[in-house]
DNA sequence: AAGACATGCAAATGTTTG
DNA sequence: CAAACATTTGCATGTCTT
């Protein structure tokens, strides 16, 4: 049967270096089967056992993670500039960062980018006020230029990135109302207990015995200490996936450090993340790493996530359109017609209803502001952004501000981040 | 050109509801 | 139990730097 496995990313690199994997995204995802990459992967001694699917985190942060999710990260895709090299240009030395943290540098990199010490949205800088990692004065990776890059060249990423970095400087009236809102309706919802007269959320708010502060500076210490290691995000995910068997994707990896997942999710990684560091930290066989990598990779649980090739899709949707919720026996049709595994079909068909919900409350959304609002829906912008949490059914839906909007930030250059230029 | 990181979209999985 | 709903996760790809 021919599976729809339409694309593969490169193959990864022999890692000859690094003592990473390299970025996460390899071929591993079609092995089959969740299985690790069969290149050698230079990790770290298996510590005592992290158990069950994330399971130990209960152990570990001495708590649970049963709390509603919690859209911490109110803005996650306010950047001007989300590349490392956002800094390289710049001064490169910790007081420079530091100073900048709110946002020089993006206004050096271009001059139609705002800069974040512009009346902006939230304040919730205590959470992204630069980090420690910037405090490398030659530019070079901290500590590691042997094991990163030879000649030294990884700098800190995303340093001017942090979307609260870029927010936090102050808001209109319209933006503090919005924020306030947002706030409050987070509040309301239990998830957190904003200051009244702060707009940042932050103190108090645990989940699993972890604050905000401390989620937010662990994320930095996972950062600064993995850059100076001179490891990747999507080793890090290798890792993860070698040491407890749970692989995670450069892309996790990724919003984990710029705080890009729920509260809840971020959680329930801090463990795993936390064993890591201490692993990365003490290592110094990478041979016997190696082994023991091989010997470890496996066990992914999650499924590989399929790709569907456009005229597969058109197919899909063709089923979709003649019916939207097709019985057992039609799902196995279709996915017998298509050479898939009935259950894929049956959850693309899930998914599928849902993103047409999702378009319907969108569109009512549009009618409700007067057609020609380029406010998503509520569930588009909640369920689709990482930050933000699903609202309570029971709730009014928060609509929070898509970012950027012009109307709230003339300043800003049009279609200047977050993706409005990307896909 | 290659590597690292960021992000849109959506597949997969988890949870709730009927 | 199945469907709906919510959340997690990652492929594919864009951006940026070297």
């Amino acid at each position: 049967m021919d599976q729809p496995v339409l694309y593969n990313q490169p193959a990864f690199p022999n890692f000859s270096y690094s003592p990473g994997l390299g970025q996460e995204g390899g071929n591993y995802q079609y092995l089959g089967n969740y299985n690790a990459p069969s290149y050698p992967q230079p990790f770290f001694h298996v510590p005592p056992a992290i158990k069950s699917e994330y399971g130990a985190q209960d152990e570990v942060t001495g708590g649970s993670c049963h709390a509603a999710p919690f859209d911490w990260h109110l803005y996650p895709h306010f950047q001007f500039s989300n590349q490392v090299g956002a800094l390289s240009s710049g001064d490169p030395s910790p007081e420079g960062r530091n100073e900048e943290d709110h946002g020089s540098i993006s206004e050096e990199r271009s001059s139609g980018t705002p800069s974040p010490n512009s009346p902006m949205v939230p304040s919730y800088a205590q959470y992204w006020h630069h980090a420690p990692w910037q405090g490398n004065p030659t530019g070079q990776a901290l500590g590691l230029p042997s094991r990163a890059h030879p000649d030294g060249g990884e700098k800190p990423q995303q340093s001017d990135c942090s979307p609260t970095a870029s927010l936090e400087s102050g808001a209109s009236n319209t933006e503090d109302e919005e924020v306030s809102s947002a706030l409050s309706s987070r509040a309301e919802r239990g998830l957190c207990s904003p200051s009244p007269n702060n707009a940042s959320f932050g103190s108090g708010n645990e989940e699993d015995g972890t604050t905000l502060e401390e989620m937010e500076e662990f994320a930095k210490e996972l950062k600064q200490k993995r850059v100076a290691l001179g490891y990747t995000q999507g080793d890090i995910g290798h890792a993860l996936g070698i040491l407890y068997g749970k692989m995670f994707s450069q892309t996790t990896i990724c919003r984990f450090e710029s705080l890009q997942l729920t509260f809840k999710n971020m959680c329930k990684l801090k463990p795993l993340l936390e064993q890591w560091l201490g692993e990365a930290e003490n290592n110094d066989n990478l041979q016997e790493m190696i082994h023991k990598a091989q010997l470890e990779e496996q066990n992914r649980k999650r499924k590989m996530r399929t790709c569907f090739d456009s005229v597969l899709k058109g197919r899909l949707e063709g089923h979709f359109m003649c019916n939207q919720k097709p019985g057992a026996r039609e799902l196995a049709e279709i996915a017998k017609e298509l050479g898939l595994e009935k259950d894929v079909v049956r959850v693309w068909f899930c998914n599928r209803r849902q993103k047409e919900k999702s378009k319907s409350r969108m569109s009512k959304a549009h009618e409700f502001v007067g057609g020609a609002s380029p406010v998503p829906s509520p569930a588009e912008h909640i369920s689709q952004d990482y930050g933000l949490a699903p609202l309570h059914p029971n709730r009014p839906p928060f609509y929070p501000p898509p970012f950027p909007r012009n109307d709230l930030f003339p300043h800003m250059v049009p279609g200047m981040s977050m993706g409005v230029l990307t896909g």
